[in-house]
DNA sequence: GATTTAAATTGACGCAGATCATAAAAAGAT
DNA sequence: ATCTTTTTATGATCTGCGTCAATTTAAATC
């Protein structure tokens, strides 16, 4: 069975955080050691774009986004639930600054793991190293999709590429609770906040979702995946 | 002096490839044994989304562009000078699928890497994994910039970045031979033909540039540069 | 409960840029 | 040199969607 490559601005991947499985009891001891764990409330700053990376982060509890900033302008990588990592490609050699800003969509617990002793870990231990690879050009892969929905769908695709997101790969549900406000939406989806109002309320009467103050339900996945598929 | 962050759609990075550099005798012994080279006129395809990846490829000369297709459409990811790899995505583990492909914009020459073989490289030798890591984060790095400039900036503002890049990153000079086609710089600013024409126009006529069937020139980088700011 | 502040909705308008159509120029083919 | 095909140029439309403005609704603060 084939399965076709679909570009859905879903940029959050599928497989379970894994990097760190098999790893020895020594070497999770270094992590231990070389960790804290943080709680942020929401729409606090877990990292700004161009300041010092001291730690990489595991995200293990809550939601975040990842995004550039220039001047006003903001753009959404991908958004990240937990349990995820952030701040791999802060680790190039010779640059040791994040490339991206993170956020909290909610209260989020994370643990920051100092970058040295996730470098030596690297650095001798082949196998882990071969794991962060493949984690990183997992998750070019799935910014790369977004980039093509982005560019290249207009608005109905891009909001319904959102919302089958939000069902499927975030909350795993058909009905999720609306944390998101409608500007949070647009900006993941990439356009004004007045065409998302307009597009969730076509959505809603042409009877492909149901949306109040606090759930958004999704009631014809087919029909939306077909908006989504057209662009 | 501080260097700030800026985004211009010009997706090629500055660093030579260097990941070879620090490999043993016998590890490069490997890598020849389990390497052929090939050449590729203009306009032939390097490698195909979805096909299976059998090797990693180094760009040892011409210029080559990345891109993903889905139905019709296609979007480039970044474009490729020598001396460059592609493929790397292609490591993620349990797929080994090219995730994009790629396509050469004049006569080329491709080393072919076993990707057995590479993996092995990366697996046995930590210190080649972080390279290939630091390499992965940086590559992220440059083309989320470009996701960035052709999400944000309009159509001046790409094509600018489109000319300056070429100008510096490609052919490192100010007057560079025309071998793209008024198609493919559409396609590198993610535009319709007639707007590049009409925007080259605007440029030439307002002494920004020179433009004739051969080549293109610029004449005024500082303005360029400024377009290319301001979106 | 009253008042302020913020978020969401809805309509009117404008424009960047795609598309369409046609012509001119250049490049290949015979 | 002639004919065909491709590439480039330019003007005339059309439209998706952002912006602006004005309400309505909801949430927060007192």
């Amino acid at each position: 069975m084939v399965k076709p490559v679909v570009f859905n601005g879903c940029s959050v991947g599928e497989n379970p955080l894994c990097c760190f499985d098999d790893l020895s009891p020594e070497e999770l001891q270094i992590i231990e050691e070389n960790s804290v764990e943080v709680e942020y409330k929401r729409g606090e700053i877990l990292c700004k774009q161009g300041s010092f990376a001291s730690h990489v982060m595991v995200l293990k509890e809550g939601l975040a986004k990842i995004y550039l900033e220039n001047n006003n302008d903001s753009l959404i990588l991908k958004i990240l639930p937990s349990v995820n990592i952030l701040g791999l490609p802060a680790l190039v050699e010779g640059n040791n600054t994040f490339p991206y800003s993170a956020q909290t969509y909610m209260p989020s617990v994370v643990q920051l793991i100092e970058i040295n002793a996730f470098k030596s870990l690297i650095n001798n231990n082949a196998h882990f190293g071969y794991k962060i690879i493949s984690m990183l050009a997992e998750n070019t892969v799935i910014i790369n999709g977004r980039f093509f929905c982005l560019t290249k769908k207009q608005t109905y695709g891009r909001l319904a590429d959102v919302l089958i997101c939000l069902a499927q790969r975030i909350y795993k549900q058909d009905k999720f609770p609306l944390q998101l406000t409608r500007k949070d939406l647009a900006e993941l989806a990439s356009m004004s906040v007045e065409s998302t109002t307009r597009i969730l309320t076509k959505f809603k009467d042409e009877g492909l979702i149901r949306v109040n103050s606090e759930f958004i339900e999704i009631l014809d996945i087919d029909k939306l995946t077909e908006i989504s598929l057209i662009g």
